[in-house]
DNA sequence: GTCTATAGCTGGATAGAC
DNA sequence: GTCTATCCAGCTATAGAC
């Protein structure tokens, strides 16, 4: 019954397989750098020869270009359940920019291989930069229809922009600084009212230049 | 007479040396990654041999860490001198955003070095991170003496810290996106107008929550 | 699918001659 | 200070037996 990757001898199936290896991958990447990863340590930790991992990857770029994908999909999910509960605009942008923080806090290993660029010689597939870009056109048709209830002077997808810079900066900051402090505590983390009042305030500048 | 590097033969002296190591690291680490620095590529480029360069430095990381004490003293003068010609408190966080950003991008890999951490395995030293400490309160310092000009309720460290966010937040996705464009332009170096509204706002709500 | 064996390379660092 | 020679380790990836 156990489908844990934690006692990966013998594998059911092929698929089971993959899913071990992509998350002994994460977890090198998590302890030792994204940068840090080998195809051997990965062996070792699957306990596999390293040339066995070329049945189920074509090489390391392909399991770094399979773990962007992975990331953008799992950030994408994580943050729509998330927007769910939302009860207005003001509520959207405070999910967005905890479910930032928080999702890198959770993967950082995926958070810095996607947003970050550590690794020397690693170029996302033109399918993995598509996934993307698919993602952040949803960002702007989102912020079209919360323009709605706004006053700024901001096109849509400035809105887009800022949010993401403010986000980043802060989870860039948090996760240099005060890694093991959850979200909302610490310096930065802390910082998120703020943020959020500076946002609010900018998108609801009511005609003061017009 | 000539001092530049891109002539390293003959050096004049011990200090010349090292200046022109730490410059072709400066350009692998720009060229390749900040984390593909080698001592063999290194000593390639100076026309050396590998195991001269440890006449200069103890090691790859030794390099690292001095890269690291020059990007923070190099960043301290640079936003120092520019900081000459403010003309009041608006001013000043316009010069300290827009050389935040400058910075980062005529010295991409010290502003990876310092400010992300892309190299497994390196960690600064004590004392390199105390000038970067030494750094950050000479901000407090100058927040705590902006206040008096200002209504807010933010204290001078979260002042700091939310100027550092948004700072490094614009660079941040501005370098990852667009780093052929000058200051100022592009989807994230055109938003500058746009974050120091926001600050201004959250610095100036004239007795709103009080 | 997994293994052994190995090619082929690059790396950091040291010893010791000059 | 510079070099040659070398150690030892690590790496990606492939060939081919089982």
């Amino acid at each position: 019954m156990k489908t844990v990757s934690s006692s990966p001898r013998v594998q059911r199936n092929r698929e089971a397989t993959v899913q071990s290896i992509l998350d002994a991958a994460r977890a090198i990447m998590r302890e030792e750098g994204v940068a840090a990863l080998s195809m051997q340590e990965l062996a070792r930790r699957m306990d596999m020869r390293a040339p066995s991992l070329y049945n189920y990857f074509s090489g390391k770029m392909d399991i770094y270009d399979t773990l962007f994908r992975l990331g953008f999909g799992l950030y994408d999910e994580y943050l729509t359940e998330k927007l769910i509960a939302s009860t207005g605009w003001r509520d959207e942008l405070r999910i967005i920019i905890e479910s930032y923080i928080s999702f890198a806090l959770e993967n950082p290993e995926l958070y810095q291989l996607c947003f970050e660029r550590p690794v020397p010689g690693f170029v996302p597939s033109q399918e993995s930069l598509e996934l993307s870009f698919g993602i952040l056109n949803r960002f702007y048709q989102r912020a079209e229809q919360m323009k709605n209830e706004l006053h700024t002077e901001l096109s849509s997808e400035q809105i887009v922009n800022i949010v993401i810079a403010m986000s980043h900066g802060l989870t860039a900051m948090h996760i240099a600084n005060e890694p093991h402090l959850p979200v909302g505590q610490g310096r930065f983390g802390s910082l998120i009212p703020a943020a959020l009042s500076m946002l609010e305030k900018i998108l609801l500048e009511k005609g003061e230049n017009k």
